[in-house]
DNA sequence: CCTGAAAGCTCTACAGC
DNA sequence: GCTGTAGAGCTTTCAGG
């Protein structure tokens, strides 16, 4: 039940391509009618698997500064201030948060932009180090691979098969193989959040 | 004619929230009726501003092995061919280059794919130097920022307003603030080809 | 560059299997 | 979980300013 078959692959695929295709196309593309094709990828908003349904916009052709990216080492224990505050400022598109101390971040900011975010925002005693780079071309390409297009256990990391369990805890859903698991990241769960 | 206003700023905004969002109730939102939005929404599509309707996936909730950010430093020279390489993989998703030798990628791929990415599919002699770091925590923030949202023009940098001209070369469109500036540019689009 | 009306499609219940 | 149907609602074209 929580598992994803190639119908919904097939499905995910072709609104990457263009999301305001009708679903009805969708459906004849897929086999299936209208309602259906509107059931499923209700489903996949509810797993979470779609978060939502957006524009892929040529950034590159607005005049909102260069494109850059930037390389951070936080001081250890600061990573999360680091973060936040990036995310804090519009012109910082992508965030993403290396297991080490090592944040790289990627957005359209110019040169008064990136002095207000290293000599204000930023304390410079939560940074190690950075470089800041600007970008000579970049490309993204969305995509779906069919093969393990599958909901993985939050618990175990195994795959969620039939008998699958979901869970909502503040406002963000996991899913689990199995009911041990859920118990198990239940626990887990609780003394994250007190730790925190 | 090529310039973006704030009502068109507004529509991307409420369609980078929401793409399937009706052309009447984004009408409604900004103080127009369903077909100006949609005139608009084609006319966005047509000056590349807008290059698709996606969809916004929570890629860490399908099991395609481990989110990962590759830094990599080209030898020189051989930067195109790398970033060539690493985009033939479905599971790399953002290949961002800057003008040095780095490289930053990032994706979703296991130990195997890892591994057949930098034991076969590149060319040890074309890598200086690389780090692969698992993600532990990653965002994207979808941002139109109104202020400076106007068409740049690609000779010489200024915004684009009335009397601009657009050229289409080898299906991309370039925007240009004056004649003059499009001669410019396409006698450095002819010389650029044919160096390449 | 806009609107309003009208025709044609699309979406979404809902009943039924 | 799927389909067909039917009413509501949306998109798009077009005439007109």
């Amino acid at each position: 039940m929580t598992e994803l078959d190639d119908t919904d692959t097939e499905i995910l695929q072709l609104l990457m391509e263009d999301a305001r295709r009708s679903y009805k196309e969708i459906g004849e593309e897929v086999g299936l009618s209208a309602p259906s094709v509107s059931n499923r990828v209700e489903r996949l908003e509810e797993l979470g698997v779609i978060r939502g349904f957006t524009l892929d916009l040529d950034r590159s052709v607005l005049a909102t500064g260069d494109e850059v990216v930037l390389e951070i080492d936080a001081r250890p224990g600061s990573g999360d201030e680091v973060a936040e505050t990036l995310r804090e400022f519009d012109f910082v598109e992508h965030v993403v948060r290396a297991i080490d101390p090592r944040i790289v971040a990627y957005g359209h900011m110019d040169d008064r932009e990136l002095r207000h975010l290293f000599e204000e925002a930023l304390d410079p005693d939560s940074l190690e180090d950075y470089a800041i780079r600007k970008v000579a071309e970049s490309s993204w390409q969305p995509n779906v691979d069919g093969a393990d297009l599958a909901l993985e256990c939050a618990e175990c990391g195994k795959p969620v098969h039939e008998g699958g369990v979901t869970v909502e805890m503040d406002d963000r859903r996991y899913h689990m193989c199995c009911t041990s698991c859920e118990s198990l990241f239940r626990e887990r769960y609780e003394e994250l959040k007190e730790a925190a």
